[in-house]
DNA sequence: GGGCTGGATTTTTTT
DNA sequence: AATCCAGCCC
């Protein structure tokens, strides 16, 4: 590392500061006086403090593009971090835009976690690690633990593995290694918390293995030991930029800090009145602190709003202004005034999703006083994922498109997982974890007793399970059918890993590369004959479990195959089985394939930064939100996080934002009465258009009449409302008749469809399986299903059983 | 060793 | 309601 040189690292910039220098600055004119000043401020640390909606993206990109175009650094002495991988492409796209393709990249342009894991490759050896270390999920990090926790002889039904990996997790936020956790700490789980996370820190360092929170704690760690690494980088990054800085945990501060230490060019931009990710160890603390942190900062607020009318923005104003821990900012707009935020009350859950996919179909059709919206103009935001599902239930029968984002992510389900446990044993063999997940996978014979086995001898003789199974077999100590299907798992094994390793191709030609001359980058290894995507095919055929799900007669089965297949082609876009697997360790957000206009349904904490036409935000109840549990937990601190959130939700919408609750909804099977929830009565009157009359939810609300409403709210269901007493309101849900207000779409091509089908035929259905049709009523078909029993779906929805993939 | 059953337990939010 | 796990029986 002392040999580093810095001429020879500028070498691999791909752009001159000298030829940008001369180009006119046309970016800056398109910048309003605060964006302009934020971007003009180059030097010592700025923090921009940017509301919701007030063009932060632009500033930061034109930041960075007036610190290349002004030739004060090259692209890759440019720190940028952001959180999402999301917002990284988001930004490297629209700098490469403004530039004009002239920037071939920025390398260090990415999330903390990306970036640290280029880091630590580099400088693994510093921390007990090899540069090719793999990066656990939280799946094989709570196995892990589980196998500590009985190891340990603690009832791990006291003592779950799942809040130990969260106190840990916890700890590393803070950059706490096992020696540095405090005394005050010394009561958690159970008073073993400390040595268990040290056992953990060991086994991760044996198995040549990081888990998340690692990424940031091993190269804060470096960066605090070893002053020579820490003075290359400080050189090195010459400005540095930060994205939804009130997000950032205690490591990822000290991590900030060190590296601005010395020059201090350090821009943070962030939104105090957004941070929602208190509980993953975020420190709002960090932005509001920033001035104090670094004297003499120039701070930036940009208020102007370019997204909501101003009805909307009041109302989030009034509500984030019941928060006490705030910086405080005025937002305010030119747009003309618009629609009032609308609020209604259901009877239960159901009404409410049924409700909104009603909405939304006159939304699509156009109405009064607004345009037609597109379905991908439209978003439902919920507190909780599991709030999703009355609408997918809703919109799959009504057969109105949505997409769930964010929901249970592709490399998170179970075929996914395996897939990859089997490619990373195959790449490297001494991944303990993943052999363990896949040996017995599909069903070869090896249970407990033979797993056991194995890890016996491989811990006696201080080898991986691959190698433990090897000698296992060679003593004879696993026989029979077991053994014999043992084998050839060894030796498809050890065939497959050398498929793997075809001629050297060439090393990773990644310009970080060049930042210094430690530890080789990551080989590429290939064969001409027989690509990676290839193998990945041949892996998961002969190892059988292709026909393992061939063979599941559940109704899952067909979307497994078919989520191997596409897995399979992800893997075209990588070089290699490797720089996959790290892709996916990384990138846990799946961009889907975005077919087609569809209502967006996704979490509010996934909601944060995009922003909606017309957006929904049912569940607003005591309990569900706020939250219960985050207030029991934290108290006015959840709550304020809750209150955020609800700023968050409300800032997403440009045109139309309805919030609605329910009477009465069901929790863990159970049905329980709701309370409206206190962030409603925080709504400021003039800016709320009440669709439910008073006495409904006992708020304050005085006589709106549901019929101003411009929208195609029937008056016959707003008078429902008007009646008082639950009773009523019941009596009229259950009365009215299955809306018919949807057949005009996609007739003639429904009809199409439902020929197609017969009672008796088998089919299939993405969500609720295999089944038979029973009858046939309209656009739609009763089908008995398997799993699901007795549904009405709309005909384009369900396959024939036999044109299944696979 | 594997599969089934009944009982407990779950629901925040995620890089 | 849906999933997960331990314990039981084949």
């Amino acid at each position: 590392m002392s040999s580093f040189d810095e001429n020879d690292a500028f070498e691999g910039a791909s752009l001159s500061a000298r030829a940008i220098a001369a180009r006119p600055a046309p970016y800056l004119d398109e910048l309003n006086p605060a964006q302009r000043a934020a971007v003009e401020a180059l030097d010592g640390p700025v923090l921009m403090l940017a509301g919701a909606g007030t063009g932060k993206t632009k500033a930061l990109t034109a930041r960075i593009v007036h610190l290349l175009n002004t030739g004060r650094a090259q692209p890759n002495e440019i720190l940028s971090v952001t959180f999402t991988n999301k917002a990284a492409r988001e930004m490297k796209d629209r700098v490469g835009r403004m530039l004009g393709q002239a920037v071939e990249g920025m390398p260090w342009l990415g999330t903390f976690h990306a970036i640290c894991v280029k880091l630590l490759r580099r400088h693994a050896e510093l921390v007990g690690l090899k540069s090719n270390f793999t990066i656990l999920d939280t799946d094989d990090q709570i196995r892990l633990l589980k196998q500590l926790i009985a190891a340990n002889n603690i009832d791990d039904k006291r003592w779950p593995a799942r809040q130990l990996a969260g106190i840990i997790d916890h700890w590393k936020n803070r950059a706490w290694t096992p020696a540095q956790v405090p005394g005050s700490e010394a009561g958690a789980f159970n008073n073993r918390g400390t040595e268990l996370y040290d056992q953990y820190q060991t086994r991760l360092r044996e198995l040549n293995a990081v888990d998340f929170g690692d990424l940031l704690l091993h190269v804060v760690t470096i960066f605090q030991t070893h002053e020579d690494v820490l003075a290359q980088y400080r050189r090195w990054f010459k400005y540095i930029l930060v994205d939804e800085y009130q997000d950032t945990n205690v490591a990822q501060y000290l991590w900030l800090r060190l590296l601005a230490g010395e020059h201090k060019n350090i821009c943070c931009v962030g939104d105090d009145d957004q941070s929602i990710y208190g509980w993953r160890g975020a420190e709002v603390g960090n932005i509001l602190r920033f001035e104090a942190d670094f004297p003499g900062a120039q701070v930036v607020r940009l208020e102007q709003n370019y997204r909501s009318t101003p009805h909307i923005l009041a109302a989030a104003s009034g509500v984030i202004a019941g928060n006490e821990d705030r910086l405080g900012k005025t937002l305010w707009t030119e747009a003309e005034s618009g629609e009032k935020l609308r609020l209604i009350g259901h009877w239960d859950g159901e009404e409410e999703a049924r409700w909104i996919g009603e909405e939304i179909e006159a939304l699509q059709r156009g109405t009064r006083r607004l345009p037609p919206f597109d379905l991908d103009q439209i978003a439902i935001l919920v507190r909780a994922s599991h709030q999703m599902r009355a609408f997918e239930d809703r919109f799959l029968t009504i057969g109105l498109p949505y997409r769930v984002i964010g929901g249970p992510r592709f490399y998170e389900r179970l075929e996914s997982r395996d897939a990859m446990a089997y490619f990373r044993v195959v790449v490297s063999p001494d991944d303990d974890l993943a052999f363990e997940r896949i040996v017995n996978t599909p069903k070869r014979g090896l249970g407990d007793k033979a797993q056991q086995t194995i890890q016996g001898i491989a811990r006696a003789n201080g080898v991986s399970l691959v190698d433990g199974a090897r000698i296992a077999l060679a003593n004879g100590d696993i026989k029979g059918k077991g053994g014999a299907a043992l084998r050839q798992l060894v030796d498809d094994l050890a065939r497959w890993h050398d498929l793997t390793r075809g001629p050297l191709l060439a090393f990773d030609e990644d310009d970080t590369a060049v930042i210094d001359d430690g530890p080789a980058p990551q080989p590429r290894f290939g064969d001409p004959d027989l690509n990676h995507v290839e193998l990945a095919q041949i892996i998961l055929d002969e190892s059988g479990y292709t026909a393992m799900w061939q063979n599941d007669k559940s109704p899952e089965a067909p979307g497994r195959l078919e989520n191997l297949k596409e897995l399979v082609k992800a893997l075209e876009q990588f070089d290699n089985l490797s720089g996959f697997l790290e892709h996916v360790a990384l990138i846990m957000d799946n961009a889907q394939g975005d077919d087609g206009a569809k209502v967006s349904i996704m979490t509010l904490h996934a909601a944060k930064g995009l922003e909606f036409p017309v957006v929904f935000l049912p569940g607003w109840e005591d309990g569900l939100f706020p939250s219960q549990r985050s207030m029991d937990e934290t108290g006015l601190k959840g709550l304020e996080e809750e209150r955020r959130l609800a700023y968050v939700g409300i800032t997403r919408a440009e045109q139309l934002c309805t919030i609605s609750f329910a009477g009465n909804r069901r929790v863990f099977g159970q049905w329980q009465s709701q309370l409206p929830s206190r962030f409603i009565d925080e709504l400021p009157e003039d800016h709320v258009e009440v669709l439910t009359p008073p006495g409904l939810y006992g708020g304050g609300y005085g006589a709106a009449s549901p019929m101003q409403s411009g929208l195609e709210t029937r008056a016959s269901e707003a008078n429902v409302y008007n009646s008082p007493g639950w009773k009523r309101m019941q009596d009229r849900s259950s009365a009215r008749p299955q809306s018919q207000s949807r057949e005009s779409r996609n007739t003639v091509i429904d009809l199409k469809a439902v020929s197609a089908y017969t009672v008796g035929d088998r089919v299939f259905h993405q969500k609720f399986g295999y089944g038979a049709v029973l009858g046939i009523e309209g656009d739609k078909l009763e089908i008995d299903f398997d799993k699901a029993g007795i549904k009405k779906v709309v005909a384009r929805f369900i396959t024939g059983a036999d044109d299944v993939p696979f």
